[in-house]
Parts: C-alpha cells; structure tokens; sequence
DNA sequence: GCATACCTTCCAGGCCGCAGGAAGGTCAAG
DNA sequence: CTTGACCTTCCTGCGGCCTGGAAGGTATGC
C-alpha cells in the first residue's frame, strides 16, 4: 500500500478530512494527485509532513509560519536560521504573555481578597458591583493579558 | 445637562460610539430613550454603568459575563456571590493558563537549544525540519497554551 | 439490489469585540 | 446658504482554525 485516500490520511495523523482539505487550500499541503474517480491520493510522505505541521503547532507555530518554512524547505534552500528566528519569536512572545498573565493574576487576586471582605448588604447600586472597581487604583490593565481566553481550544478529540 | 447623546457618553467613558451601538445589541446596555430627532439619549447612569463595564473587561470578564452580572444586578438581586464565582473561575483559568503557557516555554528553550547544536548540513528532509520534532518526546502537547497566541490583541488606544 | 462507508464540492457559521464605510438625516454656528 | 460636526441604519471584515451541512458521486460487501 502506497497510496491512500484522504480519510486513511487523517487517520494516520489524527486529522480530520476537513482540516486537511483546508490545510490543502492555504498552502500548508500541497495538492495532491486523483485518482480516476477524483479522490485525493496521497504518498507516504505525506504522513511524514502532516505529521511535521502537527508537530511544528503544538511547537506554537501559525499554520502560516509553518507553510513558510515547508515552502523554503520545498525550494531545497536550508531553513534552520529561519526556524530559530521563529523560535526565538515565540519565546519572547511567550515571555510577554507569562508576564502579562501574571500581572493580571496578581490584581485578580488583589480584587478577590478585597472582595471578601465587602459587606453584600451595601451593594446595591444596580450599574456597578463594588467588588469591581476602577483598575487605576490598582494596577495595569489586564486586556492584552486577557485577550483570547474565552477561544476553549477545541481538543481536537477525534478518536480512532 | 441631564441627558447626552451617544458621542458625549463616548467621550466619557472612552467608549466609540460603534462599541456603545455594539453594547447595546448584545445587551450589555439597555435600549435609551430617543428623541425627537431619534437620537439616543443616555442618562448619567449610565455612564457610571458604562464605566463598570469598562473595569469588569479589565478585570477580565467577558462582555457576555458582564451582561449576567448587570442583568441580576438590574433584578434586584445581589451579585456578589455571583461575581466571586466568576472571578475564582477567571482565577483558576488565569493559572491553568500560566501553567500551560511556562510548560510550552519549558519546551520551546529545549527544541532552541538543540537546535543550537545541530548541523544544518543534515537538515534535508523536504516535509520535515529537524528542529521541529515530535513533542512526545519532549513534553506534554502546548495545544490549549498556544491558542489565540496570534489574536493580536488590540490596544483600543482610543485616546480623546 | 441495497446498505454503508467513503469520497467530492461549495457555502455558512462561530468565536470576540469591535472597526470601517456607505448613504443618509440633523443641528448649530458663521 | 454652507460647512462641519454629529447622529442614524445596515453591512462587511478581521484573525486563526477549522466544523457542519447540503447535495451529490463511488466503492465494497452481503
């Protein structure tokens, strides 16, 4: 067996057709040859790349990212300065976001333990709570920090 | 001056009158009154509770949070139990978060430093790059760290 | 002959919090 | 009268990563 259709593809890699059929029309994959009846057929080596953008994602690259390095790759050039310089990208960013997060963290609890010791029986203004007060009185806005909390990452659970 | 329009209450609260529009369709705000000339008319009130929302965001809660929040609050019933829930879940999410997000850094300086040692020369595989690895052999999946690493938040630096 | 599992295409939606723009109505000042 | 600032509604787009469904064609086994 040396070809496959999509679905043995996705199965292999723990991908679902969708998602390969869309990685196929950004660029991340490349199309692949039909067969007669206009399936999509894939090689081997294609587990092996799928298996590559998996693995470059969970590293934290953008699927974006990830289609620059395999087109430079593909062009035979080499791409390790470039993968380091992405690496070394996200480990800033990384950085950034720990530290934003902690900030947060820190006024949060600040604003909880506050809170505890608030009397329900004076909150009563229907526009505001007094557990949540103006941040200037307590630290730096915690937006950026915040932002995309509420995306629940799917888990991609897709048992074989 | 007892009442403004969508501009004033804005310039306020540091608010664009499309996210005011915007609040208002999803219910964070309440209809206003109109008038003659069918422009919005917007008490004092609401600036203060214009101004609560803008604080509980900092605190980060959701607009969809707020919206229960101020909806019991406008029933007349307390909330403070209510909002210490949802500040103990942001809380907890706060820290699986950081953990996730130092569990991918833990990763990432591993995958950079061995990197650092590798040949360039022996990097050849067109699908695969061999900085970029499986992650079971390293940790545990950064998946639900990484999402929305790429949602640029941005800065609503909306000065007046 | 039929079930079923698989494949194809294309279009829509969803998360979150708005921003941008079109196409117009309104109001006060000069 | 005109200018400019303000207001209205409605619709689109963004970013990142898909998922879901409709409406069909195909392959395999019983």
């Amino acid at each position: 067996m040396r070809c496959m259709n999509i679905g043995e593809l996705g199965r292999l890699t723990g991908t679902s057709t969708k998602a390969i059929r869309y990685y196929e029309e950004i660029g991340v994959l490349r199309e692949p040859e039909r067969s007669a009846n206009g399936y999509r057929t894939y090689e081997l080596e294609t587990v092996d790349r799928l298996r590559f953008v998996k693995d470059a994602q969970l590293t934290g690259l953008s699927l974006a990212e990830i289609t620059t390095i395999l087109d430079q790759r593909g062009k035979g050039e080499s791409t390790c300065e470039h993968v380091m310089s992405l690496l070394d990208h996200h480990l800033h960013e990384l950085d950034s976001r720990i530290k934003a997060l902690k900030n947060t963290r820190t006024r949060l609890v600040t604003i909880v333990e506050r809170a505890r010791q608030l009397d329900p029986s004076e909150c009563l203004d229907p526009n505001r709570c007094q557990t949540i007060v103006p941040q200037d009185s307590i630290g730096e806005p915690a937006h950026t920090a915040m932002a995309g909390v509420h995306k629940t990452p799917k888990e991609h659970a897709h048992a074989h």
